[in-house]
RNA sequence: GGCAGGUUGCCCGAGCGGCCAAUGGGAACGGACUGUAAAUCCGUCGCGAAAGCUUCGAAGGUUCGAAUCCUUCACCUGCCA
């Protein structure tokens, strides 16, 4: 796509990033802005495997990789093969280690997740590089004697993470991490001169490690910047407990249960989110925001994220069959009237099973999931929360006759007001 | 190595021999109201249709009866070596 010779710098990107609400510290905030104008500047982002698959918080720093590089700035993404295997500290505790198997597995979902958020091609083409490839080999002697010097204990233990965790403690492990990130960004200054590192809030004090031991070891200069963390309304984090988690790998969340994450998104943060993670203009952002004011029932803000986000991660084809599954089933027709096909898609979006034969609705709800037990599945139906074909069941001993089937084959359960599941039958 | 304290359901946190499947809060779930929103109100929240069964770090033991007492083990925290 991009076109080879000489890159096209945006000398406003970073005033768009501080509009749309990206920065919430950085460095030298007008020596960042000197250098982004001046030339591409080289700059990196991190991702640690500790998951399967990549989040929010890491969708924030890929899009936010993605602007940099469109303004002419050339990317490293660096994948923590090295990082993930130690952990960062955490409030909540210790981390258990994952097993070098795993972490290994991780990493390569890691690269594989994070490449097609930017270009290869052109003058400021990105580029992956792992961090166990220049950590793995360094000696013990090497690593207390070139890095570990430059970081004074007391200082380190003035960091606010290490602080909240001196009570419950923290192993010599967790607290050399920082060590580890540091030197990340010593290397690739040395290796590949990127001066520029940005991350999540949460990272502050391990991107500024880096900044520092780059200056203590090269007298060289480096910038940095961190996003805010993106909390709830309530001010908790997101993947705090299962449900809030936004997972990219459509084999943990289907397209379908992606874009209604962000469909439901809260009137207060709709503004935010548009202007963190697509690429709408200021203007159009703008004018979404005044109609979410004006009518905010028409949600036209949290369809227009749905729709940009879903896209971008999935691309458009699952974007179209998501909005089409919504539309079937929340959109308050009589479902039979619905051509198989698309009653097909839209459950396989939404998530189907199959059974051999028609079976009571109670062992139909837990089949599908919807229900973790049959004792909790007939509380729903005695609550008045469980639906077949979008028509509410009164009886705890229910069964579906053959005359509900639609289409010949398919039922549609739905427990509450959005968790729907498709059964078929045969 | 010594001494002290701790380990309870998704999380926090009561309980300290029977009235405990275990108070309370949060999360979650269902209903009403709505806009597939928020707030609010109501209800649910180990498994089982029920009888009953399995839970309070692990394993033993005392007792008619234990989350509650005893022993050993594991892990965590603090103080002292």
């Amino acid at each position: 796509m991009r076109q080879a010779g000489p890159v096209i710098i945006d000398p406003t990107v970073l005033d768009d990033l501080v509009w749309r609400g990206l920065i919430a510290h950085s460095t030298d905030l007008d020596a960042l802005r000197e250098a982004l104008s001046s030339g591409s500047v080289r700059f990196y982002v991190g991702f640690d495997p500790t998951a399967p698959s990549l989040h929010m918080g890491n969708l924030l720093q890929l899009t936010t990789a993605r602007r940099l590089q469109d303004a002419g700035h050339t990317p490293y993404l660096l994948v923590g093969g090295a990082t993930g295997m130690i952990g960062d500290p955490k409030d909540s505790g210790e981390r258990t280690l994952n097993s070098l198997d795993t972490v290994k597995d991780w990493s390569e979902r890691v690269r594989r997740q994070v490449t097609p958020f930017v270009s290869f091609e052109g003058p400021n083409a990105a580029t992956v590089v792992n961090n166990y490839d220049w950590t793995a080999s360094l000696s013990t002697i090497d690593f207390l004697r070139d890095i570990g010097k430059h970081f004074p204990v007391n200082r380190m233990l003035g960091r606010e993470t290490v602080k909240r965790r001196l009570e419950s403690g923290i192993s010599y492990t967790e607290f050399s991490y920082v060590l580890l990130q540091s030197m990340d960004f010593l290397s690739l200054y040395r290796e590949y001169g990127v001066t520029l590192q940005h991350g999540g809030e949460d990272q502050w004090g391990n991107i500024t490690g880096g900044v520092e031991l780059i200056r203590r070891a090269d007298a060289g200069k480096a910038h940095a910047f961190v996003t805010p963390l993106v909390t709830k309304p309530d001010g908790t984090k997101y993947g705090k407990t299962e449900g809030d988690a936004l997972w990219l790998d459509a084999q943990m969340m289907s397209p379908y249960t992606f874009h209604q994450w962000w469909l439901n998104v809260d009137d207060t943060q709709v503004s935010q989110m548009l202007r963190l993670f697509t690429s709408l203009s200021r203007a159009e952002i703008e004018a979404i925001e005044s109609e979410t004011v004006e009518k905010p029932w028409l949600r036209s803000g949290q369809k227009r994220l749905a729709d940009e986000i879903t896209t971008l991660v999935h691309g458009p084809d699952e974007t179209g069959h998501a909005k089409a599954a919504a539309a079937a089933l929340f959109g308050g027709g009589d479902l039979h009237a619905l051509s198989p096909s698309t009653l097909e898609a839209a459950l396989r979006g939404a998530g189907s099973t199959s059974v051999p034969a028609l079976a009571p609705i109670v062992d139909l709800l837990v089949e599908t999931g919807l229900a973790k037990s049959r004792g909790e599945a007939r509380r729903t139906i005695t609550e008045g929360g469980a639906y077949l074909n979008n028509v509410r069941v009164e009886d705890p001993e229910a069964e579906p006759e053959p005359a509900d089937l639609i289409g010949g084959s398919w039922l549609v359960l739905r427990r509450g007001k959005k968790s729907f599941a498709g059964v078929e039958v045969g």
